[in-house]
DNA sequence: TTTTTCTGCTAAAAGCTTTTATCATGAATC
DNA sequence: GATTCATGATAAAAGCTTTTAGCAGAAAAA
C-alpha cells in the first residue's frame, strides 16, 4: 500500500500508523532526540511501507535554509555552461541540494528577475557563470544576503571565483611540443580583448621566449585558416608547431595546413583549447588539445556554494584549476617526432 | 532603509510598519478579500519601502503548489538541452515558476535521486528530455503524483510529448534543393536504430522517389567524408545535391567534397540537418541547413507543463513541431542556379 | 522511604503565508 | 429606534516539519 491515496504522506500519517505522537516520529526518522531503539525502528518501516518523504518545503521554511541553490548563466549556447551545471548538480545531489538553472541571456532585466525569484525561494547561494573570464553579471550581486560563488567569470575583488588556469593550460601545450623537439612555435588565438587570451598568449610568450610570435584575431574556425595562409604567405621560417587558443582556431589552422601539402604532424605539430570534443576527435588528425575540466570547475563551485551556506569559511579570492592535457594525434607520439 | 538588517523581511514587518494586521497586509498586496483603497496603497509602498518580498517556501507550503518545475535531462554535453532548457525557463520566468535542472546521465540512481529530490520538493511538473527521440527515460515516471511532459524523448502512448517535424523537416530540405534545379538527390545520415533518423530517411524517400539512396551511418562528420569518398569512387551518375542527416555530416561532407575538386554548391548543393551555429556557419562555404527550433520546443513545453500543473487540459499524444529552413551558401541562390 | 537521575515520549511553538470566519462600525432601511 | 447591510479590518487556522521544554515513570542514589 505505497501511497496509493491522492494526498501525500505527512509525518502525521506516519505517526499514526506507528502509534506514536508527531514528535517522536520526526526523532525517531532524523536520530535525535531520545529513541527506544524499536520504537526508531518501527517508525521507519512504517515511514517506508506508507512512502513518505518529507516535505521539503516546510523543511526549508523551518531550517531557513531551503537546499536548494541557483545558477546564473549568460552562456546561451550551451557548451560551456552545461559541463559546468552537471558537474555543480552531480556534487550537490548527494548532499541533498538542488540546482535552479537561470539563463540570463545577459539581458539585465530577465537577470533581475531571475535574481528575485531565486531570493523568493530562499535559496542558499548563487553560482554565477559566464562564457568568458571577464564578463561581470548583467545584475547586482555583491549586496545579496546570501553567498555568491563565480565560475567563469570575474567577481569582485574578495569573491570566490574559481577560473581554469589558463597560464598552466598554455604552459602545457607549449611544454608538450617543446618535449617533442619543436622548437618554431607560433600562437593563434581570440581577441586581445578577451581576458582568457591574454592569459594564454602571455604565459607562451614567457615560455618560448625569443622569436615567439602571438596573433590575435577571432574564436573563430575562419581566423585560424586566414591566420595560416598569411604565416605561409611570407618569407623567412616556417614555424614546426602552432598552438591554438581554441580548438575552433584549430580546425581552421589544420584545414589551412591540409590546403597547403603540409603535413601534420610530421611538418607542423597542432595543440588547441578546450577539449570540445566534437571537434577535436574530428579533425584529422584527431586533435591533442587542453582540458579546461569544466565539470570538475563545476564541482569545486558547488562544493564552495555548499560551505559557505553553512557558514563555513571558504578562502576568498581566485582559485586556479588545472588544465589537463588530453593527447591524440596532431602532434605526433615522442617516438615518432624524435 | 531597504532591508539592512541581517534577517529577511516578512508580511509582518510590513503589517507593523503600515499599521495594520497580518491578514489586512496579506489583502493588500494581493488584491484579495475587502481593503480600502488608501490602506492598500499605503501597504504597498511600505512593503516596498522596506524591501519585503513573500517567501516563496510558505507560499508554496500552503498553496501545495511550489511554482518549480524539474527538467530531468540525460544529455550530458548539453548541445540539445541548454537550448531547450533556456527556452522552458524563458517563458515560465514571467508566470513566476523556476526551473531545477538536473542532469542524470543516464545513470539509473542518480535519475531516482533527482526524482525524489525533485517530489520532495513539490515540484508542479516534470519536463524529461533526452537527446533522441526513441529513448525512454532511465528512471519511471509513469506514476507520478504531478503531470510529466516528453521533449525529443519517447514517452508512454498517453503522455504529453513534444517533437521536432523531422518529417516536414526533411521534407524542407529536399524541396529547397528541387526548387533549385537539383534531381539527384543523395541522403546521408546517422544509425539506423535512431528513430529520427529513420523518419528524416523515410520522408527524403519518399519526396525524391526513384533513384533515392539513404545511406545510413554515424553522426560523424568521418561516416560523411567517408560516404562521399564511396559514392564518387563507384561508376555511375554522380548525385548534384547531398541531404545530410546532421550538421556534423556535412561538414565531412563538404570536406570530401573539397578534396575531390567537386565544386559547392555549384557541382554539389549540401543541406545539413541542426543548425548547429558553431558547425554550420564555420563550414566553407557555410551551411544551409534545418533548425529544428529547440528553444520554441522548450517554450511549448514549459507552456504544457504549466497549463497540466493548473489542471487545465492540455492534448495528449506527440505534437510536432515544424522545422525552419536556414539559407546559408551551401546551395547557392536560385539566381545563381536557375 | 525519599530524592535524584535517567529514559522515552509528547504538547506546543516556531517558521511565513493565505484564507476563512468573525467582528466592529457606520450607513441605509424599515 | 430597531434592524439589515455593506465595509474594512482582524483573529485564527491551516499547511508540514523540527525543536524546545516538559511530563510521567522507572531506576538509581541517598
Amino acid at each position: 500500500m505505497k501511497n496509493t491515496g491522492d494526498r501525500r504522506r505527512t509525518i502525521y500519517d506516519v505517526a499514526k500508523a506507528a502509534g506514536v505522537s508527531i514528535s517522536t516520529a520526526s526523532n525517531a526518522l532524523n536520530d535525535t532526540g531520545r529513541t527506544n531503539a524499536e520504537t526508531r525502528e518501527r517508525v521507519r518501516r512504517v515511514a517506508e511501507e506508507i512512502g513518505f518523504r518529507p516535505n521539503a518545503l516546510a523543511r526549508g521554511l523551518l531550517s531557513k535554509r531551503s537546499h536548494a541553490i541557483g545558477m546564473l548563466t549568460n552562456d546561451t549556447y550551451g557548451r560551456l555552461t552545461l559541463p559546468m551545471a552537471a558537474g555543480v548538480s552531480e556534487v550537490l545531489v548527494d548532499h541533498g541540494v538542488s540546482v535552479f538553472l537561470c539563463a540570463t541571456n545577459n539581458d539585465p532585466r530577465l537577470a533581475q528577475l531571475h535574481l528575485e525569484a531565486l531570493l523568493d525561494r530562499q535559496v542558499d547561494g548563487i553560482i554565477f557563470t559566464a562564457t568568458r573570464l571577464d564578463l561581470t553579471p548583467p545584475v547586482q550581486l555583491s549586496r545579496l544576503p546570501i553567498p555568491v560563488v563565480y565560475v567563469f567569470a570575474e567577481g569582485p575583488a574578495d569573491s570566490v571565483t574559481f577560473f581554469p588556469d589558463d597560464e598552466q593550460g598554455a604552459r602545457l601545450a607549449v611544454d608538450h611540443l617543446k618535449e617533442l623537439g619543436r622548437s618554431r612555435i607560433l600562437h593563434i588565438t581570440g581577441p586581445r580583448d578577451y581576458l582568457a587570451a591574454r592569459i594564454r598568449a602571455q604565459s607562451y610568450l614567457d615560455a618560448c621566449g625569443d622569436g615567439a610570435e602571438a596573433m590575435f584575431g577571432d574564436w573563430s574556425e575562419e581566423w585560424g585558416h586566414e591566420a595560416v595562409q598569411s604565416v605561409f604567405a611570407r618569407p623567412g621560417a616556417k614555424p614546426d608547431a602552432i598552438f591554438c587558443g581554441s580548438d575552433e582556431i584549430a580546425r581552421g589552422v589544420i584545414d589551412a595546413l591540409r590546403d597547403l601539402n603540409v603535413e601534420i604532424p610530421t611538418d607542423v605539430a597542432v595543440v588547441g583549447f578546450d577539449n570540445w570534443e566534437v571537434v577535436a576527435r574530428q579533425t584529422r588528425p584527431p586533435l591533442t588539445t587542453i582540458d579546461m575540466e569544466l565539470k570538475e570547475l563545476g564541482h569545486r563551485a558547488g562544493l564552495a556554494i555548499l560551505s559557505l551556506s553553512k557558514g563555513e569559511p571558504v578562502p576568498a579570492g581566485i582559485t586556479k584549476l588545472p588544465c589537463r592535457l588530453v593527447v591524440r594525434q596532431s602532434c605526433g607520439s615522442p617516438l615518432q617526432s624524435g
